[in-house]
DNA sequence: AAGTGGTCTAGACCACTAG
DNA sequence: TAGTGGTCTAGACCACTTC
C-alpha cells in the first residue's frame, strides 16, 4: 500500500487486514467473538484500552467500533465498570421486540402458557423462511400469551432443531425468564433483528376458542422471523392477536429528542 | 468551573453554554437552525471546518454532532460536496415511512387519488393527538392509495391548519411529489418520526365500496401520528388497508450487517 | 488545486465504580 | 487509588468533487 497512518509498528496480537476501515474490522471481530461464545451474554469484553493494545489501533477507533455494536444493542456500556455483551432481560424484550399493547396503550409483561411442544420436519414454507433444507428437523411450540390477565396472543413457533440441541419440553417449561433469554443463555443465540409482516384475518373456530373471542372476529396476524449474528434466521413465529382488546405499536425514526 | 479543556480562547461566534456535552449542544443548535428554516431541505449546511470555527470547538466534536443528525436522517452527508438537510424524496418515503407492501412482498410507489379536502374544527380525539386545543382549525383530507394498479389504502388525514397556512385543495392537488415533500418544501415541516398503532377491523360498507373489497372483509387499520423537530405532532392519519392483497412490513433492530 | 467529508492517531482530562 | 468508560482537542492523511 502507498500510504500509512502514523502507526510505527503494527505489532498486533490480533491482525487486521488493510483496505476496509479499521473500526469496521474491529466491529466484525468483536461480533465474531460474541457469535462464537468467546464472551457470553452478561460478561464483559476487554477494556477499550486493552482492545486498543490487542488490535494495535488507537482507542478512538475501538470506541467507534463499540459504538456501532452498542447502537445495535449487541453490547452495553457501563461507565466505570466495563462493556458487556447484551443480555435479553425482560426490559430489553419489552421495549425492543414485543410490540403488542392494550387498546388503551397499557404495556404489561406477557404470561406464557405452553399448549404444545413437539419435534417435526420442516415443510416448504418453514424451510424457505429459516434457510434450511426441507425435511430438516424443527421444533414446534404453541403458546398462549396473556397480558394483564387476559388471553391476547396465540403463538406458533418453529425453530431449526440443529441450533437448539437437546432442547426438550421440560427444559423449555423450566425456564425462569423470557423465551429469548433461554435461546441466549443456553444456546448463545442472541436475537438482534426481527422482520415482521402483519395482516388482518378472521378468527377461525379454534383460534376463537383458545383466545376467548367470537368466531370470525377481526384478528391481527404477525408473521415474524428473528435473526442473530450474520443475519442467520433462528426463529419463525406466527402470532394471532385479539385485535378487539389489543393493538400493535410501532415507532419509526426514534432518536434522542432535539 | 474547575476544569478546562485545552481550548485557549473560546472566541466563538456562536456561544455554547457549559455543562452539557458540547456535541449535544451543537446538535441542538443545528436542529434549531433547520427547524427555523435557516437551512432549508436540500440546502447545504456550513462545512465541518467552518462549523468548528463558528462554534469554537474541534472538528471531531462537530462530526459527532452531525453523526447524530445523520443517523436520524435529518442530514445527509455527501463526500466532497457537503452536508445537506434531508429532503423527502420518494426513496426516503418508501424505505423510511411507507410500510405497506403486496402480499408477495412487492414494493411499489403509491398512486394517490384525493376524494375530499376540507377545513373543519378539531374534535376531542384530533386535539388530544395533535396537541392542539379542541375547536382549533384542522384540514381534513381523504385519499385512496393504489399500489401496482390496485386500490390498497383509504387514508383520512387531519392537519393542524395553523402549521399549513394557505394550504388549499388546489395547492394540495398540484404537488408534483409526495405529500411529505409538500409539507417540507412549502412549510418547512420535516417529518422525522412517526408513531403507528395497528389493529384489525372488518370493512364497513363504505370502505368496502371505495377499496373494492367485500363488506366485512378483514382490514388492517393504522392510526399514525407524524412528528417533526422537538417532537411536535404535525399529522394524524388513519389508514385502512385491504389486507387480502397487501400487508404491513416492519424490520426491528436493523443495522449494518456484521 | 482547493474544498469537502472520511478515517485514524495520540493524548488530555472528567465521571463513575470498586477495593 | 486504580481502572473503566465519556468527552474533547489537535492534527495527520485519504477519497471524492468541482473548477
Amino acid at each position: 500500500m502507498s500510504w500509512m497512518y502514523p502507526r510505527p509498528m503494527p505489532s498486533r496480537s490480533r491482525q487486521l487486514a488493510a483496505g476496509r476501515p479499521l473500526a469496521e474490522q474491529v466491529r466484525s471481530r468483536l461480533a465474531e467473538g460474541m457469535a462464537a461464545g468467546e464472551w457470553k451474554p452478561g460478561e464483559a469484553i476487554p477494556s477499550e484500552a486493552q482492545l486498543a493494545r490487542d488490535f494495535g489501533v488507537a482507542i478512538g477507533t475501538i470506541r467507534k467500533a463499540v459504538d456501532g455494536l452498542v447502537a445495535q444493542q449487541a453490547l452495553v456500556r457501563r461507565q466505570g465498570k466495563g462493556t458487556f455483551v447484551a443480555a435479553h432481560d425482560p426490559g430489553r424484550l419489552m421495549f425492543h421486540f414485543f410490540h403488542v399493547v392494550g387498546r388503551d396503550g397499557t404495556k404489561s409483561y406477557p404470561e406464557v402458557t405452553t399448549l404444545d411442544f413437539r419435534r417435526d420436519r420442516a415443510n416448504a414454507k418453514d424451510a424457505a423462511a429459516l434457510g434450511i433444507s426441507p425435511l430438516e428437523k424443527v421444533i414446534r411450540i404453541r403458546n398462549v400469551l396473556s397480558l394483564g390477565g387476559r388471553r391476547a396472543i396465540l403463538d406458533d413457533i418453529a425453530l431449526p432443531a440443529e441450533l437448539f440441541p437437546g432442547l426438550t419440553e421440560k427444559i423449555f417449561l423450566a425456564r425462569d425468564n423470557t423465551i429469548y433469554h433461554l435461546y441466549q443463555s443456553r444456546y448463545g443465540i442472541n436475537v438482534l433483528r426481527t422482520d415482521e409482516r402483519l395482516r388482518a384475518t378472521l378468527a377461525t373456530r379454534a383460534e376463537a376458542q383458545v383466545l376467548g373471542v367470537g368466531e370470525g372476529a377481526a384478528m391481527l396476524e404477525i408473521r415474524r422471523l428473528a435473526y442473530t449474528f450474520r443475519d442467520r434466521p433462528v426463529e419463525l413465529r406466527i402470532s394471532r392477536v385479539d385485535s378487539e382488546h389489543f393493538e400493535y405499536h410501532n415507532t419509526l425514526g426514534k432518536a434522542e429528542p432535539i
